[in-house]
Parts: C-alpha cells; structure tokens; sequence
DNA sequence: GTGAAAGCGCTAACAT
DNA sequence: ATGTTAGCGCTTTCAC
C-alpha cells in the first residue's frame, strides 16, 4: 500500500518549496505559469490531496460548511432533500465539503461543531418564527445563512421563498380567470401555532391579493390526515355562495383533496379551479397537472451557500463594499398547468 | 470576544499537563478519579472543544464518517432523509460527524476525501448491482458500508433489506387469506435495467413464495407516470382468471392505482386485496390503509453505521475476533391494515 | 498515575 | 517569483 502523499513529496517531485506547491494550490500569491504546470503535473501524477487536518490546523479554515436539517415530523422531505444536494453541490463548487447536523442537537451542536473548527459556517433550514436558535446564531464566531424568515432578522442572513407573493400570485392568477370568490386550504393548525413563518405569509398575500382585486377570500387551516380534506371541502363546497377557486398549501392534502372532489362529483377545472403550492414534480404527476407555485428548493439552498461563502471571505479581508443583506425572498414563480380555468 | 479555549488552558485550569487533559477526553490511559474530575469540571467551566483538525492531524482519525447520497431521479427522497438523518444521530452517538457527499462526485470525491483524511470511513447509499464504485471502495485505505446488495459482495460489507423475503412475507400474507392468483406491480422498468438489486430479489421472493403455496403469480414491472397504472389495472383485471391480490413495489404508483381501482368500481379489499411495500407513513395515510411492508430506513441506517464503526475499531487493534459480515439482510416486517381480506 | 517533548502536514509571515 | 521557517493544537511515545 502506497505510503500517503504529502506536500514535501510534491515539492520534491516538482523542484520546487513546500510554500510554492501552497501557493500554487490556493492562489494566494502569484506563481509563474512555468512552475504552476509542473506543480499541477506533480500533484496529478503523485495523486496528492492535501490533509484537510492540517490544512485547517494551520490555515484557520475547515472548508468545510455545515447544514443543519429539521428532523421534526410535517416537514417536507422530499424538499429537504433536493434543498442539501443544492448545498453540497454549491459548496462544493466552492471548494467546501458539507457536514451534516440535525436539528435535534441545538444550540449545542451548534456550539461543538463552531468551536471545534469542525466547520466554518453553517446553513440553517427550518428556521422558526422565534427559533431558540437565534441568540446563539447572532453571537456565535462563525457566520450563517437562514433558510426562512424569523420574526426578528437583524443581524442575520436569511433566505427565503417570498411565500407573501407566492399567496399573491394565486390569487391575482384566478382573478385573471375571472374568479371572485376563493379559498385557502393551509398547512395543519400545529403549522401555525408553531411559529412557522411561511403559512401565515401565504394566508397574507392571499388576503391582500383578494383585497386588492376585490375578490373574497377566506383561509381555511386543515389537517393533513385523510379524513380532514374530505369534510372540509364537503363545507367549503356546500356554503352559499361557494368558492369557484382554489389555493391549496399543504402537500398532503393533494391526494385526499383530488379524491374528496372526485366523490363529490366536482370536476377540476370545470367547476372548480386550483392552485397548488407544491414542488414541480408533484404538480406534473397529479392525475389532474396542477397550476402550482413550486418552492425553489435548488436556488434557494444555492443561494444560501453563496451568501456564506461571501461572508466567510468579508471574514478575512476588510469587507469589500457589499456585505450580506439581511433577508433575500426569492419570487414566486407560477406554472399553469391543466387545473385553473376561467370561472363557468 | 473570548479568544479560543485550548487544551493547554484546560490543563492549566485544572493543574494538571496537556496530555493527562488528552488522556482524560479519550480513555486511552487510567486517570485517577480525582483528576478526571477537575478536568471534566474545568472543560465544562471553559467551554472546551477540542480543534478537529488539530486532533485529525495528531491522531490519524478525523471522527467522521462521510455519507454519499444517491441523486439519481427515481430514488425515494423521504427515505433517503431518513436514513440519512440515522446515520446522522447514530454517528453522534460514537462521537462521529457527517459528512455528505453526492453520488454525482463519483469515485474521485470518494478519492479525495479518502485521501485528504477528511473522513475515516464511508456510508454509500443506493448502491447497485455493478456498481461503478465497487473496485475503489474494496481498495480505498478506509473502510466503507454500503446500502444495498451489488451482484458481488465478497470483501465489502453490505446491508440491506431483505426484499426477496419482503416478496415473500407479502404472498404469504396473501396466500393465508386464501388468495390463488396475485400479481406483482414492479418497480419501472429502467429501475430492473439499471440494474438495482432490490427489485429483481422481491420479483424472486414473490415468484418463490407463490411456487411453494400453489399460488399462480405474475410479474408487471410498472412506469411511474399517471397513465400507466390504470391501462396495467385494466388489463390485470380484465384477464380471466384475473389476480384477487396485488403487490404494489412501486410507490408512484399508489395514488394513480387507488384512483384506477374506483374508477374501475373495484372494492379494496372486497373485490382486491392490495400489499404495498413502501414507508409505513405513506400506507398510513392512505384512503384505505395499506397492508404493507416497510423499508426499515433508520434501522439500516444506523445498522450501517454501527458496522463502519466496528470496522474502524477494527483497524487500529488487532481484530478482536468479530469481523463485519460482508451481507447483512434485515427482516422484513409485514403490517395487516385495511387493504386485505379473504378471498371472496 | 502523571509529565515533557517530539512531531502530525500544512500555511503564512518573513525572507530574498 | 520563490525559498525558509515558525508555529497551528493536539496525540503519543518515552520517561518517571
């Protein structure tokens, strides 16, 4: 078994320092193009990767970022999942590996994992209205990015999905349809109550949409067990005069939704139109296409690398002009697919 | 702003010299009760963590593990979050991060971090039957676990669900019932082309258990996309006899199924009894609750974990008798819900 | 049961 | 544009 690879190996073997063969790596200082090739032929050739041990023992840098994912029950895995391939793609892009912490360690993984050096900053997802963690985010030696919007953003870096405009969007979309009376079926009561950000901007933007169009709107909570979809809609349906359109902000209540309509005999998009917020995929593969606004799962956990990236470099040099804003909400982008029609 | 709290302030702190501090934090020599003590006490009161990389550096482990995740469409996201946030806690418990990795980086990620001592062990997801990886992983310098079961295992360590029983717990279910006929809605068919093991092995156990209880069965490997289930559905049932139980390996299919069954005015489980294999959450939520059989997820998760872990004990002693299995299968648990029932 | 001291492989002054 | 060298903070012989 070949011994390891070290850096003194690869000066040796390119005729040149220990610093150079550094430099050379991480541009640091200008190499000439002569020296630069025969260090990069050296490095190939030998099959060198630099101890990452070292490197940050003696470099103050792990480069490497960390992701905290929620691990609580109603959060969206598939989402989740698209969300920290988009991370570790992105950070690796920029030269960092991904650790992966759950949220089920707090503020003390947050804590081991900064002081131990293990990781130079950290991605947060899953951040609440008045997360416990945000003290500690503020104060803690390392930079972050939030993915979602707390109560109080000061002095930290989130990243969100605009959900106001995406609830807006809805709305102005069945408006256009000629529309004038529409509902919002939204995430479980638990969703609200727990200070999830998102479901109450949604339920804004709609009414604020409806306001301004002169539409009626009203915002329905609702469980995600199959038996809540049915009732309600048998409700929503039965009321004088009754909705001709439909927001829909809760994934688990496609299925049992499309099937409620079914039984009641409720054709989409005839009688009935709906807008899903939803990832993609599962808007196209409805037996009905949804018109849905997705969450951009992609360019949001790409963004929230980026935006750590930048602040890990304002680290280092005095900050170059542009620091990282506060909050940055991604529009909402709506697809119109097979399930809004005009009203009649 | 503290400046960082090192091992020689503990051991100042608590009168004692660095290395008894280190000694202490990693039980590799007695301490006397007494000293453990101050030293615990004076890590706690400065908030001590060590410096991964300095540890890295010095001990030849880094204390994580790297995960490599599937990105491939097709693959099941709730699952594979699951099992990755097992991985996660069951690593913790051992002291260990994570490190996340996607499939897309290939050999050369599992390379570079192998080589840059960035991980001391690797947890590879989604591994196929000829899988690309399978030469490096048996060569690579660190150990390595992976989900799944290639065509060839010898000198690697494997862990999996064992879905030719999984095939087998189903037809059994159904045989008791006094089913004669069943058919097997498999997976797509460029999930039996890539080559993935699973679906082929329930394929077997279905065809197995179906031979030794007399049952006559069928093998229907199935698209994901909405058309195709109801056109299957209509010709499964069309056929005479025609199947009284179906196996569903497919969970794209589940929906489109159920919606293919009522309008076809087929009573789930008068007219059919249905099995699914697939998350236990997801059969739960079904409008009829689903007889299933689970992918144990966090159970091979930390399973894999636990087995990397003794494989990295096992390099540093002199192996202590136990060597990894090179294939581990777990059981397959089957859960009686509403979908089945007798025959007739 | 405890200490002293020599590295681990790299980076970043400080040289030239 | 390149070389020399002093650490980074820990683990681990070797000594007692």
């Amino acid at each position: 078994m070949s011994p390891v690879v070290k850096i003194t190996d690869v000066a040796r073997h390119a005729g040149v320092s220990p610093s150079t063969v550094s430099y050379a790596l991480n541009g640091k200082r200008p190499i000439s193009e002569a020296t630069r090739r025969r260090i990069e032929a050296s490095i190939r050739e030998l099959g060198y990767h630099p101890h990452a041990g070292a490197r940050a023992l003696a470099g103050a840098r792990s480069h490497v970022l960390a992701l905290v994912m929620p691990l609580r029950r109603g959060v969206d895995l598939p989402v989740v999942t698209r969300f920290a391939m988009s991370v570790v793609t992105t950070a690796r892009r920029h030269g960092h590996d991904v650790l992966l912490l759950t949220g089920e360690e707090g503020e003390d993984g947050l804590r081991r994992v900064a002081d131990s050096a293990r990781a130079d900053g950290f991605v947060v997802m899953d951040v609440q209205l008045d997360d416990r963690r945000l003290p500690l985010l503020r104060a803690l030696r390392r930079p972050s990015v939030l993915i979602g919007l707390p109560a109080d953003p000061a002095g930290l870096t989130c990243v969100d999905l605009d959900f106001r405009a995406a609830g807006e969007a809805c709305v102005e979309h069945l408006a256009l349809l000629g529309h004038r009376r529409v509902a919002l079926l939204g995430s479980p009561p638990e969703v609200y109550a727990r200070g999830t950000g998102y479901a109450r901007r949604v339920a804004d933007g709609v009414t604020a949409a409806a306001g301004r169009n002169g539409l009626t709107a009203s915002v329905h909570p609702c469980a995600s067990d199959p038996g809540a979809a049915p009732a309600l809609v048998r409700r929503l349906l039965g009321a004088d005069p009754a909705p001709t359109g439909l927001v829909v902000h809760n994934e688990a209540l496609l299925g049992p939704l499309a099937d409620a309509l079914r039984a009641e005999g409720v054709r989409v998009p005839e009688d009935l139109s709906v807008v899903a917020l939803c990832p993609d995929d599962l808007a196209e593969r409805a037996a009905t296409p949804l018109t849905s606004v997705s969450v951009p799962a992609a360019e949001l956990g790409a963004r929230a690398v980026e935006l750590l990236i930048g602040k890990l470099g304002a680290e280092t040099g005095p900050a170059p002009g542009l620091a990282a804003p506060d909050v940055t909400l991604l529009p909402p982008r709506l697809t119109v697919r097979s399930s809004t029609a005009p009203r009649g």
